[in-house]
RNA sequence: GCGGGCGUGGUGAAAUUGGUAAACACAACGGACUUAAAAUCCGUCGGCCGUAAGGCCUUGCCGGUUCAAGCCCGGCCGUCCGCACCA
């Protein structure tokens, strides 16, 4: 009588199996021997109480890797740890009264248990929270270090500001203008924060996205985008008439364009430039143009729409070539943080310049000729001529390209002393300045004799004190005075601590290296760089170009070996977990659980009433899409909870949630327990031989899953593993035993990068007394890959004819005089004349006629 | 506006990177087993013509290169993502 699967009996079995003989914990160096690392990691969690799908997805990948390079041979690290600081804990404390350390300890303590269900292959004997005072304490001691090593340090910046909830807000928190939680209008504060000078390491990160071989193009091409380096000009207007007090030499702009020079019809100021802050000074009007900028929203939406507006400051400089004087404005459309936040403006060949130029009147001089104008009519009407073109009314430069100008033009700048060439970017340094409590405390202190000084690392970690308060908003770090008041470090008097905490992305720029070793620098070198990290697309830009640029700080301040520049050697992103949405004719969000399918139209489970199908979106609490892992761990098992979130889609694609597809993959797991049920008990122990028809499937689909996971194609591997599955089963009463049982050997070890659980419970069927864990990775046989006879397709004209069946070592001219004989061929060739025969071995045969 | 990706059956998708398009799975349909259902198993399953053998068409659209194009090149269309007043 076959049975069947009961993954809820099998898979706590083996999991404390598992558990018992630490299977998964990472060895050594010394313990490692000649055995080659592989680091493993997936972007650790936050936590937020619950596991979800887009976890099981994300771990379920990073585990058969994991797995994939235990079973080749390789000392695995394959960690897990969590992202624990930030505002949910905060967010929890204000709504339920609760401490955020204890909210966020009680998640862990959830999720972990969550996780341990899934069954993957991780060594928890490296666990951590950013939150634990061991790990923000080290945190701190690098905060100095670099602080030691010129990267860091403190300027006033502006800030969205949350006059209600008294903190700020990050970018993404300001909606429509407001504070995402009071719903109060932000407002523009310029507070003393600080800075991690990421911008040293520019050029640096730039250059070193090209050794990124294993990373997706798009992370690669975003990080480009996001560094944003331009080349060009940094010159110097000279004043016309008299110079502002402070600024005699001149207004110093950037350009892309210095092949423009001679169509150059005024600067530009931002209205944050120095030199317009102080003509405000005692200049209502310009006070009040400011106010008006600053009343422009920093959404997107805002800029997009926002009208260019200026105003003359009066002020006069010489153009640099020529006999004449441009005026100086200020302008709205000049950003203070990119280059020197003046421009010169060629509205002939700018298409915001053009803009405010016609809607000031000011003059528009041509000075790009596109090939097919003619330069005595060529006119500038709506539309600024950015294309190629030939420099006219240009003076030194006319007729030449524009490449050629540009250097023309730089060149009599530099030789004239009034500018150099440049390099800018459009990356800024990253403010990790946070006015929140859960997070990182910055380790200084505020003296009254000595400034800000850096406490010593005697006193670290600086714990955050347990006694606060979320009752009133703002930050409760600010108000504990018994906290904030403390001794200089330097001079023994009464001093205050810094208040600000460590923006969180600063907690995940460092902790694959923590993972790999607590202390031990040489451990630590040996473990990184990450050979494989896994994680959404969300984290394409910031985490990663953070972590990239922290690797080489750690390298500068000796916490990691300096020639480890990169983090993560390979990288990917992973796709999204996707459901149908639903809604009740209340037009409300209804959760896939409380709906009914069985009849004609689905309705709701309670109420009966008509549910509406909507789009398929990603799982999200907001619109009630979520698949609870947990249920489907209970119902199904979490082998085949892992196995749908990897079958159906290409792993960077999003994957559709249905239930179908579960009940798919759970059949599948019944199929391959049926296989291995089939087998006699005990089976037999002989070697397979010869070349059998299962022999060739099972080592050919060895060969393929191992392609295919090295590639990260994971869903192709799946279908493999179905189709091996299926020829088992076909081959069930015609191969002979040692051959099954070679079969379901191999599928039993590749299987495990999958579905562990029921791979152990195959595996002790198949009579073994060890766990499949420690099984190394089959080896197919090179004499098995390759068949003797192929099956070559037949084309004439393209087209295709017939096929005709030869040895795979055959001679093209033996291969071409048989498939000219082929009677089916023969039927499209007759009476024609031969013109070519394309003989492709092993592969295709196509005979072109007349 | 700039940058990048994607477009293949009813559906999710394969296609060793130029060599038999649609593997594998889902759904659907037909059949077997069953008193019945579930489960399981067997079969059909891109379109058109044909009783059949077979033929013609088919990878968003148009064109090109090639003996051969889903894949390469040029031009469109659609869609998704990232950045965005970056000089």
């Amino acid at each position: 009588m076959a049975s069947r699967y009961d993954p809820q009996a099998a898979e706590p079995k083996w999991r404390a199996a598992w558990e018992k003989d630490e299977v998964y914990r990472a060895k050594s160096p010394d313990e490692a021997g000649d055995a080659p690392k592989a680091y493993v990691l997936e972007m650790f969690p936050y936590p937020s109480g619950r596991l979800h799908m887009g976890h099981v997805r994300n771990y379920a990948m990073g585990d058969v890797v994991a797995r994939y390079k235990r079973a080749k041979g390789f000392n695995v690290l394959h960690p897990m740890g969590w992202d624990a600081f930030g505002m949910p804990a905060e967010n929890a404390a204000m709504k339920m009264g609760v401490h955020p350390g204890e909210w966020t300890y009680k998640n862990i303590a959830d999720m972990r248990a969550q996780f341990m269900k899934l069954g993957l292959s991780l060594d928890w004997s490296r666990e951590f929270a950013t939150c634990d005072p061991e790990y923000y304490g080290q945190q701190q001691e690098i905060f100095l270090k670099l602080y030691e090593a010129g990267l860091v340090y403190r300027k006033a910046s502006k800030v969205n500001w949350d006059p209600v909830d008294q903190t700020v807000l990050a970018n993404e928190q300001v909606i429509d203008g407001k504070g995402w939680r009071s719903g109060a209008t932000v407002e523009q504060r310029e507070l003393t924060q600080w800075f991690l000078k990421i911008t040293d390491y520019a050029e640096d990160l730039l250059e070193g996205l090209e050794t990124l071989e294993r990373w997706p193009d798009k992370v690669r091409t975003m990080q480009a985008n996001w560094i944003g380096r331009s080349e060009g000009l940094q010159m110097r207007f000279e004043w016309a008439g008299e110079a502002p007090s402070g600024h005699n030499g001149g207004i110093e702009i950037f350009t892309t364009r210095p092949d423009t020079l001679f169509g150059a019809s005024f600067i530009a100021l931002s209205p944050d430039h120095p030199l317009t802050l102080q003509l405000a000074e005692g200049n209502t009007a310009l006070q009040d143009f400011r106010a008006e900028c600053a009343k422009v929203g920093t959404s997107e939406e805002a800029i997009e729409k926002a009208e260019k507006i200026g105003l003359d400051t009066g002020l006069t400089v010489k153009h640099p070539f020529e006999d004449r004087a441009l005026p100086v404005w200020v302008a709205n459309f000049v950003l203070m943080g990119y280059g020197t936040g003046a421009i010169f403006a060629c509205p002939g060949h700018d298409q915001r310049d053009l803009d405010f130029a016609r809607k000031y009147d000011l003059p528009v001089i041509p000075v790009v000729l596109p090939s097919d104008e003619d330069p005595h009519t060529y006119e500038i009407g709506k539309e600024a001529f950015t294309g190629p073109g030939q420099i006219f009314n240009s003076g030194f430069l006319d007729g030449k390209s524009i490449e050629d100008a540009k250097a023309a033009a730089m060149d009599r700048i530099e030789e004239i002393g009034l500018g150099e060439r440049t390099v800018n970017y459009r990356l800024r340094d990253w403010g990790v300045s946070r006015q929140r409590y859960w997070g990182c405390p910055i380790p200084f202190v505020h003296c009254d004799k000595c400034g800000v000084v850096p406490l010593p690392t005697s006193e670290l970690p600086v714990r955050l004190p347990e006694d606060v308060s979320f009752d009133i908003p703002g930050n409760p770090l600010e108000r504990n005075e018994a906290w904030k008041s403390c001794t200089c470090p330097k001079c023994g008097g009464d001093a205050t601590r810094e208040t600000d905490t460590l923006d969180t992305f600063v907690d995940s720029s460092w902790y694959y290296a923590r993972f790999a070793s607590e202390a031990n620098l040489e451990e630590r070198n040996y473990w990184l760089p990450v050979d494989q990290y896994i994680g959404g697309v969300e984290h394409a830009v910031l985490h990663l170009l953070y972590a990239r640029f922290i690797t080489r700080a750690l390298g500068k301040i000796g916490l990691v070996d300096a020639s480890i520049r990169e983090p993560f050697a390979g990288q990917f992103t992973q796709g999204m977990v996707t459901h149908e949405t639903y809604k009740d004719s209340g037009g409300n969000w209804v959760s896939p659980a409380e709906v009914e399918f069985g009849g004609d139209a689905p309705v709701h489970a309670e109420t009966g009433s008509l549910i509406t199908v909507g789009p398929v979106e990603k799982m999200s609490k907001s619109k009630r899409n979520t698949v609870d892992p947990d249920t489907m761990i209970a119902q199904y098992g979490a082998d085949v909870a892992r196995m749908f979130t990897l079958s159906d889609s290409p792993p960077e694609r999003d994957v559709e949630w249905t239930q179908a597809g579960v009940d798919g993959a759970a059949r599948f797991a019944q199929r391959v327990w049926a296989n291995f049920d089939a087998l006699p008990e005990p089976p037999t122990r002989d070697p397979a031989t010869g070349e059998g028809d299962l022999r060739r499937t099972s080592h050919k689909a060895v060969a393929a899953i191992e392609q295919a996971v090295d590639e990260f194609r994971l869903n192709s591997a799946v279908a493999t593993l179905y189709e091996w599955t299926n020829a088992i089963r076909k081959a069930a009463d015609s191969a002979p035993e040692a051959d099954r049982v070679e079969a379901c050997d191999m599928f039993a070890r590749c299987l495990q990068l999958f579905m562990p659980h029921l791979a152990e419970e195959c595996w002790a069927r198949l009579g073994h007394d060890t766990l499949i864990v420690h099984a190394p990775w089959p080896m197919p046989e090179d004499a098995l890959l390759k068949d003797d006879l192929v099956t070559l397709p037949v084309q004439v004209n393209g087209k295709r004819r017939s096929e005709v069946q030869v040895p795979a070592d055959a001679a093209p001219a033996d291969v071409e005089a048989l498939a000219l004989s082929d009677a089916a061929v023969l039927a499209h060739t007759d009476g024609k004349a031969i013109k070519k025969v394309i003989v492709v071995p092993g592969r295709i045969v196509n005979i072109v006629v007349a």
